[in-house]
DNA sequence: TAGTCTAGAGAACGGTCGTTCTCGGTCAAG
DNA sequence: CTTGACCGAGAACGACCGTTCTCTAGACTA
């Protein structure tokens, strides 16, 4: 096995583990015994725990945010449905099995300010999908696609969290109700 | 120092230490030096951390509502501006220097669904939220209250997890201005 | 005053975990 | 064939932490 695989396999089990049980929650140990890969190897790629768990994050959020956007260009190219297309797949992600909430809420509830590498990589993700909410923004015929955007992520980020706790079962459809209030207030008149 | 003193110094310092550092980081002897409490009151009013813990959180809960229903309660009778007033009232919190975002969505973070006694605890409070949003908005004008605190509620914990990761430094800004384009749609015509 | 109960201080125990070290084997180069 | 570099397997180490136990001193009671 080279490095590359070694590292594929233990992103992979990373993203098992620490997604369903938690950072602190899962040994070093685990994620090399469910990659098959030596003690010796993953310090060789990962000189900490710290660094796994920001690669972690790092692989999770380019497939997440994939996911999303597959989802939104399926969508067509209308900017109202593409933007609504967002909460239809937030609906989808909660009703999946495994669903634990959003991976770097939980990682920063649980390092916190504590490791400035992993709060780096989850200011990173929360910057990319704002970034992304933006430019669905943008296409819309509004004049003020900022304050649209904020709006919207704040909805997400909202039923991501309720969600999660499992207080509004249908996190996801309130919160595209509410985007759509702020949709048609946004729009050019 | 009898039970009940022991009991406040101890949930005192919880909260002091859990809310800034985080759960797991934070020890049982930490507390208990804090506290100044010895290790036999401390086990014979909390059998275990996890009890410590929920009785944190639900201390916590109780002062925080309480601040935030003091906030409304000054902004007068008007409903409309006691529902704006909740998110000037995250504006202030968010602002505080010790400031670390939503100490029932960390610990949901740290701990997720490993602890029921925790887990109630984090439901609790985010149903006693909803539910206070909830009688703001049946005092508004409107025909669908509960869908109107269903959004309202969604742009408030989405405000809490931006301004506590950092993504958003105007997080309640954004949300009141949202806020109030979904007051204004929800208006009865 | 003698006996008993209680509480505080903190040591001890058992387990976990991140990280490093050791050992034995394998393979390639000379 | 010999040597040496490398690697996997897993033991070992050191630290931490939740929980329990021990010891001692003081207070209350008969």
């Amino acid at each position: 096995m080279d490095l590359a695989e070694a590292s594929d396999r233990l992103l992979v089990a990373a993203e098992r583990l620490y997604y369903s049980h938690g950072i602190a929650a899962v040994g070093i140990d685990d994620v090399r015994a469910e990659a098959g890969v030596s003690m010796r190897r993953l310090y060789q790629l990962y000189p900490s725990k710290e660094h796994l768990v920001a690669a972690y994050l790092d692989a999770r959020d380019v497939r997440w945010r994939g996911r999303v956007a597959t989802h939104v260009d399926a969508a067509g190219d209308d900017p109202e449905a593409r933007l609504l297309a967002v909460f239809d797949w937030l609906g989808l992600w909660f009703a999946e099995d495994d669903f634990r909430g959003c991976a770097f809420i939980n990682a920063f509830g649980e390092i916190g300010g504590e490791s400035p590498l992993i709060l780096a990589a989850v200011q990173r993700h929360k910057d990319l999908f704002r970034d992304y909410l933006l430019d669905l923004a943008r296409a819309f015929p509004t004049d003020s696609p900022d304050v649209l955007a904020a709006g919207v992520t704040l909805l997400a980020e909202g039923a991501m969290t309720a969600a999660a706790i499992g207080t509004d079962p249908d996190a996801a459809a309130h919160a595209k109700a509410a985007a759509q209030v702020l949709l048609a207030a946004a729009h050019r008149s």
